[in-house]
DNA sequence: CGCCTGATTGCACACGTGTGCAATAAGCCA
DNA sequence: TGGCTTATTGCACACGTGTGCAATCAGGCG
């Protein structure tokens, strides 16, 4: 036995609230949002029927008539991806926070249904947008040069001309990451990187090689190897690696779900964790504190970068137009997966 | 330099095209929705004409005329959680492909912010509301009881009779899982729960409970303990098992993370997985196959609950009323957590 | 030529809420 | 008592789209 009114019960809306007030729907939809322009008594009536009725105001309606829908659009890769849950976790407490509710699309990371997941989000009438780990990159250009919101890329392709963006100090953290090692005493450092070739990966490649020069290491491009990010390919970009006349002696790598990989295959050589090769992740994913052993790692603060993203958003609503190209640092984490080197190289 | 043209600018509507087209803003409305009432050649005129203004139709004014707004909201305890990440995923799937949008909205397991989410989600005039992993149970009855749309709970507290339902058959999976250690010749198995009390923790004790009994064996009391559903508490919870005078030789653990936790422990205390010890999870986490050793676990079909939760809305809009509480069967997935007994007990 | 049919279009209203402006009432002061 | 100020309320329109009904028009047929 189900309670099954079905769509078709009208709701009670502010004209039948009118009616038994026996007042104009102006009163109370004044009342309701607490207008000093009504008359004490009749407002706290007006409020008591509205909550005796369970009233519940029309967002639809209010943001034909405002031009304010409080609502935004998130448009992810994958939300399965545990960075990205993080990141839409911190979009969300903030917009919440805020009054404002967030539509949530998937692009699987296929330019066209990105394209039209945004194109719904006009229709919607969303009052911004964020765009996060789109590998979309350039093709956004047209769509964006005539967008209608405001639009904040996070951890994206290419932050054009056209869009506010909050991103990752790349190139710091992979440098600090790398000079970790370096100041470990390891020499022979391998770089484990994804062939996706977004520009993070380009960014953190850049900071492994500059902590190389200012140590002044050569770089080996025998050691700069690629997986796609994923535990699979890093297990076979790893492979790679310890086949090398002279394996390396530590790894960065673009991100945890490739290192969860490499220590794999270092184990399935018969090799140890950090005993014989240093491991360093780039995320800090939740598991990454739970590896055997636990994960040296860069963190992204990603819910912080989410509730960054949707502040620029509130910024740009509130007039409160200042640079919103914002650079978040990385921290390095240091456990279990990293140590001195063996022997001396 | 950034476009900014800031939101006053008025979007172009169906009125601006009709203008343009010099017919009224019905003919216009009617061409756009491809009306065979209208003449091909104006039709084809009109259509023009919008797409070469960038025309967006507003979804909020038709939705307000419509009563319609082909938009559902899904409210999660915490979207960062992998197994709600899934189901959202499949979710967000199926509504894009007819046609909905979806709001999402974290409850962080707070039963006041959640009543707040939903009333929320009933101001935006959503057509459904799925709700994943709750666990607040019977306070929402009242909340659910006047509930104006149809409502899907996922793997929920207690589904009512005032919503419909899509649930992991945990009794029949947990008996499953439990039977292959069984098979496998152990004796003496823990149970490792989640002391928050569950509707799921009650009903995967069930089904090791079942498992036992139909294999002829005793229940331990000393062998089922609690976790929180998170490694550091299985950690201590698994210390307290292998302190036992006599320890089990393996473990059903509530959830993958929980196992996570048990197998970290046992290597903390010198013993080995599965060599002395079994452990078996539930969830098939993304990590769960690249863990050491590769967990064995229960599938929960995370993307297809979430599908067919969407789905069951889809059904009921459709006014195709039929029987929906569902039980999806769990799998279970063998891989090296698990081994015969070392020793016969 | 007049009537009927079918195609095409516009009128007018509806959806539920917000708000500028005028209208009314009440209170105050000279 | 008359005029002014202030508090309170309602009228009317707007937001952008959908749709029932009437109106118009063209064409065909008797």
């Amino acid at each position: 036995m189900r309670t099954n009114l079905s769509h078709s019960a009208k709701l009670t809306s502010i004209k039948d609230i009118a009616r038994v007030a026996r007042v104009s729907h102006s009163t109370v939809s004044r009342a309701l949002s607490n207008s000093p322009l009504v008359n004490q008594k009749t407002a706290e009536k007006i409020r008591r029927i509205a909550r005796d009725s369970g009233y519940r105001a029309s967002a639809v309606a209010r943001s034909l008539v405002t031009r304010r829908s409080h609502t935004i659009g998130v448009v992810v890769t994958n939300i399965a991806d545990p960075f990205v849950a993080g990141v839409v976790s911190g979009i969300e407490e903030t917009a919440e926070g805020h009054g404002f509710s967030v539509f949530l699309a998937n692009s699987n990371a296929e330019p066209e249904r990105e394209v039209r997941v945004v194109r719904s989000f006009e229709e919607r009438r969303v009052d911004g947008i964020i765009v996060t780990a789109s590998r979309v990159g350039a093709r956004y250009v047209p769509l964006l040069s005539n967008m209608r919101v405001p639009i904040v890329l996070l951890n994206n392709q290419h932050p054009s001309q056209f869009a506010h963006s909050v991103m990752i100090a790349n190139i710091q953290a992979s440098l600090d990451a790398t000079r970790h090692l370096i100041e470990l005493g390891h020499r022979r450092i391998a770089y484990l990187g994804d062939r996706g070739g977004h520009q993070s990966e380009t960014e953190r490649f850049t900071g492994y090689r500059q902590a190389l020069e200012a140590a002044g290491l050569r770089l080996n491009r025998r050691l700069v190897t690629q997986g796609d990010g994923k535990p699979e390919a890093a297990k076979g970009a790893m492979a790679h690696l310890l086949a090398l006349p002279q394996p390396p002696t530590a790894v960065f790598c673009y991100n945890d779900l490739s290192a969860l990989g490499a220590i794999r295959q270092i184990r399935d050589s018969g090799l140890h964790v950090p005993g014989d090769i240093s491991v360093v992740g780039f995320d800090d994913l939740y598991i990454s504190q739970y590896m055997d052993p636990p994960l040296t790692t860069v963190r992204q603060p990603m819910r912080q970068m989410g509730c960054m993203a949707m502040q620029t958003l509130l910024d740009i609503f509130a007039e409160a137009e200042s640079g919103h190209d914002i650079k978040v640092p990385g921290e390095l984490i240091v456990r279990a997966s990293t140590a001195p080197p063996k022997e001396k190289s």
